[in-house]
DNA sequence: GTAGGATGCTAAC
DNA sequence: TTAGCCTCCTACG
């Protein structure tokens, strides 16, 4: 699930259920507990994403960075039904982090990152960051100025988040496959133009990703439904054009779809479509 | 029941 | 470049 739109969809979450009210913390798991009860009661003040790191901010500029890594989960939820005197479900062992009100909770597991930060700290976080196409203020020249020098590829540079916050390996794959471009293109083999559309499709498709909660990058033309085909499933939950097709047809063109590791992920192209 | 993979990242070699 | 971390789910016996 993870990739940023995801954890710009938590951030609103996080801010609608439980912004501007005290929140009882804990940490059923353990590895957060000293700074859950430190935390515990405090008002969560503010919310905020930055690609794929979710900071819950409290009083005293303390805030709790969370990143989901690969398999992080975050789970909302509500009492228990039909009980006279509504009660939360108490949470399982593997939960890092609830944070709960009297008719409301949220449970995290999983991640990578959980720990209780300075702001200076969260300055730090944000400085390695590259501009993340869900933050309005990030200006994609930002990120232009290293792809324009690199002779690393772009299916690479794409997913570091030093270079962009925020793409995952879904939207990677389905960004150059929506575009045409081989994924082992030197960065500095595009053109402006190119890296102009592309950011603006990230931006436009993450959007739609927060929307839905979920990832679909295929053009209304291209649906099974407006080319006469059968309905698809992806088991992913979302409608692609490559991602984890290794080995279909191409939607578009019918040629076999690629698959390669690329920096230790697997990556997907249509070699037809996806030429210079 | 068990193995293997997954939308991520980092430290260590 | 590789191992390691964190959890859950599916596929396969």
């Amino acid at each position: 699930m993870p990739e940023g739109h995801t954890i710009h969809r938590l951030a609103a979450d996080y801010r609608e259920r439980f912004g501007g009210r005290p929140v009882r913390v804990s940490s059923p798991q353990g590895k957060f507990a000293d700074s859950a009860a430190l935390l515990d009661g405090a008002v969560l003040a503010h919310t905020e994403a930055h690609g794929k790191h979710l900071f819950l901010g409290f009083p005293g500029e303390e805030w709790v960075h969370i990143h989901l890594g690969l398999f992080g989960k975050v789970n909302f939820g509500g009492p228990v039904a039909a009980a006279a005197d509504p009660v939360l479900p108490p949470p399982t062992d593997t939960v890092r982090l609830r944070l709960a009100a009297a008719d409301a909770y949220v449970d995290l597991r999983g991640p990578t990152t959980c720990a209780l930060i300075t702001d200076a700290e969260k300055r730090a976080i944000h400085d390695r960051l590259g501009p993340d196409p869900l933050r309005a203020d990030d200006d994609p020249a930002e990120a232009w100025r290293r792809i324009s020098k690199s002779r690393t590829t772009i299916a690479a540079l794409l997913m570091d988040q030093k270079i962009v916050a925020g793409v995952g390996n879904v939207y990677r794959a389905e960004v150059l496959f929506r575009h045409g471009i081989d994924p082992y293109r030197a960065g500095r083999d595009l053109s402006p133009g190119e890296w102009t559309a592309i950011w603006d499709d990230l931006a436009a498709l993450m959007r739609e990703g927060v929307r839905l909660n979920r990832i679909d990058t295929v053009r209304p033309e291209h649906t099974p439904e407006a080319m006469g085909r059968p309905p698809r499933v992806d088991d992913h939950g979302g409608e692609v054009y490559v991602y984890r097709r290794a080995h279909l047809p191409c939607h578009i063109c019918g040629t076999e779809i690629r698959t390669a590791d690329l920096a230790a992920r697997n990556l997907f192209w249509c070699p037809s479509c996806q030429q210079r």
